[in-house]
DNA sequence: CCGATGACTGTTTTT
DNA sequence: CAGTCATCGG
């Protein structure tokens, strides 16, 4: 016990041992809020205070509920089995399948993710024959998500207007198909979960007087309906309610976009009337000029509930900045730096290159596949998003379940087996009118297409029945097999990878059933015949992309956008792409509430290096196929000058009409020096009459500081469009406009 | 009905 | 640029 709670800083120590109540931690980046969290239950349980099943712990990632049981699994001479331990998803789906019935839910439902929603989205535009460009289904599946996440089922929509009501209505539809095809979407997880806790008083009360310790990790990147969900089972029951500890960083909340409400932090501890707010300031990762540099950006956001790292670990290095000509530079000097410190001895995989959107990391691929530096990209396709493994997993969710139309429809013709646009359109109408699934509705059909339909619909019951006695991994097989898609990517000629991808999945299945059995065999008896194991196995591989990219034992470089790098730290850390409209992204620019995240994610970034961090932007970067010009990030310029050392002469920097502009605006720092790499300025731009180039540095009297993008027309008639930053992008007439040279 | 070809279009981040 | 979508000729 006295060891469990060694070498723990006050504060620390006083939201491990706080007495059985609320209480909301405030974990700075790097305070050792993780070990509180795991030191915390550890400690409740060794003390006697509670049972194992008595625990639930929330997470944010799969990754983080594994590394928690996994730290548990250490500090614990019991096994941690009876607690529960998961993200609100992988939890809400533990729930629903234990209490099916009370949700409604056949036991084998499917769960849907994002890909699979919009897929299903389109497909019930295209058979109610509504019009996609009034309705884009993305923007269909928003409102159907975020409704979700109020907690509205569609008659509870407040609508107005028509476009509302017509929105609702497809909203409605929607359910109706996913009912009728026994699937479940992510927002449909958490908010039927919502409900069976709501409604089912037993249930509810069952829940509430198990869990006595409820704790929740990254409580920053709840959602409205999480909260609620978290209020229903912690509310007082017969037993009093149990205890919420709620852990997160509002400065390191990046999930707006989806949902996330800062806001909770507040609400609980208000609602909660939480006594208990700690604050854990004191950082163990990175050196001061780092967390300087964090506590500095992050200073210019508003609406913050307050809070200041610090070390007592000194200084450190200077963050080294660089200015590249083009991404290729950039990545080329990323690159030829790392093999500088891998030269100097530094392990590979303390390296990481983050970047803001995944599209930026080709680049960087690029030069390290050609360098020859062994890397790992987190993040990106993965592994059970890959196409083939969809096509597979789709046989196997009709095995499970053949009223899975999302299902049907990707594989009942691929391979191709003469099963038409015109047959499905046959099929699709018929199934409307019986009201029946996809599958059900094939035995009314009669002529052509019911034939060939009829086929398929024999081997799914062949492969239904004879799978039936087969593990898991022989199933897979077997089904890879008889479906006939491994013939078809043998026949296909870049289809080696993809055919290596249908073997992984075979581990992946292997790999399952061993954690399974490992883990815990009581915790529900699986039905034997029944495809229970099938089921589960479909569930994990759509709650959890799946690691499955590149060895993970290799010494590799790790390359991950700024969101999947948040919770993990590396000695060196480079952030690639400092761009005005890149980071900040441009869509985030104009709302206040949007650039606040951004920076708060340029935060997260930061704060992610224990000793080494490099800062690069590109005057030009290939982006949709085109080249942009942009400014160089605002971020920049909000790190104090003291803090920086600049690897190439800085240029000036185009004024941001005013908005930011702290940290004094002055470039160099004492120690700067010209660096001895640079290369002479490339003429890569055309020269523009009065002696401009792409790419340039203007001002402009009306509209300030800009950077030429584009010109077009010559002589009298020549123009250019410069980027004046917050004062927008302007087509301006040389002849006309007076553009000075910056 | 199939596959190929070409136009178009869009991208932030993810459980 | 790259993935998706529509159109066309077999």
């Amino acid at each position: 016990m006295s060891q469990l709670l060694a070498n723990l800083n006050p504060e620390q120590l006083q939201a491990v041992t706080l007495p059985p109540q609320h209480a909301l931690i405030l974990a700075g980046a790097g305070s050792g809020k993780t070990r509180v969290l795991t030191t915390r239950i550890a400690w409740l349980i060794q003390s006697g205070q509670v049972d194992p099943s008595g625990i639930l712990a929330v997470t944010f990632t799969n990754k983080a509920a594994k590394e928690m049981l996994a730290r548990l699994g250490a500090m614990l001479p019991i096994s941690p089995r009876g607690m529960w331990v998961g993200t609100f998803h992988g939890l809400c789906n533990r729930l629903l399948r234990a209490h099916h019935r009370d949700a409604g839910l056949p036991q084998l439902f499917q769960i849907l993710d994002s890909a699979d929603q919009l897929a299903a989205i389109k497909r019930l535009l295209k058979t109610l024959n509504v019009d996609d460009e009034k309705f884009p289904p993305r923007e269909l599946q928003h409102f159907i998500n975020g409704q979700k996440e109020a907690g509205n089922r569609p008659h509870a929509v407040e609508a107005w207007d028509d476009f509302t009501k017509q929105r609702v209505q497809l909203y409605q539809e929607y359910e109706a198909q996913c009912q009728r095809e026994s699937v479940v979407d992510f927002a449909e997880l958490l908010l039927r979960t919502y409900e069976l806790l709501e409604r089912n008083e037993p249930i509810r009360r069952h829940y509430q007087r198990r869990f006595r310790h409820i704790l929740v990790d990254e409580f920053q990147d709840t959602n409205r309906l999480q909260y609620r969900w978290l209020k229903l089972l912690a509310a007082d029951g017969a037993e009093g309610g149990a205890a919420l500890l709620c852990v997160g960083d509002d400065d390191q909340s990046i999930y707006r976009f989806r949902g996330a409400e800062v806001g909770n932090m507040r609400d609980f501890e208000r609602e909660f009337q939480v006594k208990n707010v700690i604050r854990l300031e004191q950082n163990y990762r990175s050196y001061s000029n780092i967390l300087d540099a964090a506590n500095a950006i992050i200073r210019f956001n508003t609406h913050r509930l307050g809070k200041n790292l610090w070390t007592d670990q000194g200084a450190g290095e200077p963050i080294r900045i660089f200015e590249a000509y083009a991404d290729s530079d950039e990545a080329r000097w990323i690159v030829e730096e790392i093999q500088g410190l891998v030269r100097d001895g530094r392990s590979r995989a303390e390296i990481a290159l983050l970047y803001r959107s995944n599209a930026q990391s080709r680049v960087l691929e690029h030069r390290l596949f050609s360098a020859g530096i062994p890397y790992r990209v987190y993040g990106g396709l993965r592994f059970f998003e890959r196409q083939e493994i969809k096509h597979a997993l789709a046989y196997l969710r009709l095995i499970a379940n053949p009223d899975d139309d999302t299902a049907f429809a990707r594989v009942v013709n691929f391979p191709t087996r003469g099963i038409g646009a015109r047959s499905i359109e046959v099929l699709q109408d018929a199934a409307r009118t019986y009201n029946t699934s996809l599958y059900a509705t094939v035995p009314h059909l009669t002529g052509k297409a019911g034939t060939a339909l009829g086929q398929f619909l024999r081997m799914i019951e062949d492969l239904r029945r004879d799978t039936g006695p087969l593990t898991l991994p022989e199933l897979i097989d077997h089904v890879l097999d008889r479906s006939g898609l491994r013939d078809h990517y043998k026949s296909e000629k870049e289809g080696s990878e993809r055919l290596e991808n249908l073997d992984e999945l075979l581990n992946a299945a292997a790999n399952f059933v061993a954690e399974q059995q490992a883990g815990a065999p009581g915790a529900d008896p699986a039905d034997p015949g029944e495809h229970r194991q099938l089921a589960d196995f479909l569930a994990h591989a759509s709650l959890e992309a799946g690691d499955h990219q590149a060895d993970q034992g290799a010494d590799a470089v790790q390359l991950m956008t700024v969101h999947s790098s948040k919770g993990l730290e590396f000695d060196v850390v480079f952030l690639s792409g400092l761009e005005e409209g890149l980071f900040p992204h441009e869509n985030s620019i104009l709302e206040a509430e949007g650039l606040e995240e951004e920076r708060r994610l340029m935060y997260v970034a930061v704060t992610r290096a224990r000793e080494r961090l490099y800062l690069s932007f590109a005057q030009s970067r290939m982006l949709h196929g085109q080249t942009r010009y942009n400014l160089r990030s605002r971020f920049l310029e909000e790190i104090p000058a003291g803090l920086t050392k600049w690897l190439s002469p800085p240029s000036p920097r185009a004024a941001l009409g005013g908005a930011t502009g702290g940290a004094g605006g002055a470039y160099f720092t004492s120690s700067a020096k010209p660096a001895a790499t640079q290369r002479e300025p490339r003429p890569a731009f055309a020269s523009l009459p009065g002696g401009l180039r792409i790419g340039q540095n203007v001002s402009h009297a009306k509209f300030g500081q800009g950077v030429i993008v584009a010109a077009e027309g010559g002589g009298s008639d020549a123009r250019v469009q410069v980027n004046f930053g917050s004062a927008g992008m302007k087509w301006l007439l040389l002849a006309v406009a007076k553009l000075d040279p910056a």
